[in-house]
DNA sequence: ATGGCAGGAAGCTCCTGA
């Protein structure tokens, strides 16, 4: 079983390259973040012509999230137990016997910015109803955007981003306590190359630089850990003419 | 150098992202 996660940055935009990506590398998951897409617009016919079936959760202009798969997926989630959200983050459903919780994590704009108070709050509530999803669910699998870079080898350059947001020791303990729920971050089950990123400022020519970050995972639950065969990111999507600034993630399950 | 680049909605500029 293949599972990936992807923020597209608009699904309108990048259908074009996720319908080609879905076509060459078969995932049987795939979970999608900042869609900006309302439901209402959702491309499911196209989606489900390249043989997926199509969970979302979008809103108009930001944030919205989806899964495919090629099984169908079941007892879908579309909210964060507990926390009242206008935001769509979260989509959780069950695909071939994994509960598979998508999410997209709020950026926090700054370690000064309400938006990062509002992040903190948003993982320990994840962090709860994940808590629980692990008691009904022992093999589950948690992809997204985090927003995080859990180590200072996922960041190009730890002394520059030492305290800010996306690095700061608060939302890195975040990252740690969901770990400690029993989750691995797929990613580092494997030898990787050093310099290993998923995102990339579009300035500066940070992608032609290798400025990046490593902050979209693939969390799995020790039931799943041992299942997993590989993990990699998909760093030629970022390429591409007129790319997501994000790469996918792929991790391989027996 | 708080710059730069991209998407969206609006409408010739602004907000947000990371």
């Amino acid at each position: 079983m293949r599972l990936a996660t992807w923020n597209v940055n608009s699904l309108k935009v990048r259908l074009t390259h996720l319908l080609d990506w879905l076509g060459r590398e078969r995932p049987d998951l795939v979970c999608l973040q900042e869609t900006k897409t309302e439901d209402a617009n959702f491309p499911a016919p196209e989606i489900e012509r390249a043989g997926y079936h199509a969970l979302f959760s979008g809103q108009k202009l930001y944030n919205g999230v989806a899964i495919l798969a090629r099984v169908a997926p079941s007892d879908a989630v579309t909210v964060l137990p507990g926390f009242a959200d206008e935001q769509k983050r979260v989509l959780a459903a069950t695909v071939d016997g994994v509960r598979v919780v998508c999410v997209y994590v709020p950026n926090g704009e700054s370690v000064e910015s309400d938006k990062y108070r509002y992040k903190l709050a948003w993982l320990a509530a994840l962090r709860h109803w994940l808590g629980q999803e692990l008691q009904r669910h022992p093999q589950l699998a948690l992809l997204g955007d985090y927003n995080i870079a859990p180590e200072e080898r996922d960041v190009h350059d730890p002394r520059l981003w030492q305290g800010r947001v996306l690095f700061s020791e608060p939302e890195r303990a975040a990252f740690r306590a969901l770990l400690d729920l029993g989750l691995k971050d797929s990613f580092r089950l494997f030898e990787q190359p050093d310099r290993s990123f998923s995102w990339w400022d579009y300035r500066m020519n940070a992608f032609r630089r290798n400025l990046g970050l490593r902050i979209d995972h693939i969390l799995v639950s020790d039931g799943l850990a041992n299942r997993a065969r590989a993990s990699r990111i998909d760093k030629a999507m970022r390429a591409l003419e007129r790319p997501s600034d994000h790469a996918p993630v792929i991790t391989e399950l027996v």
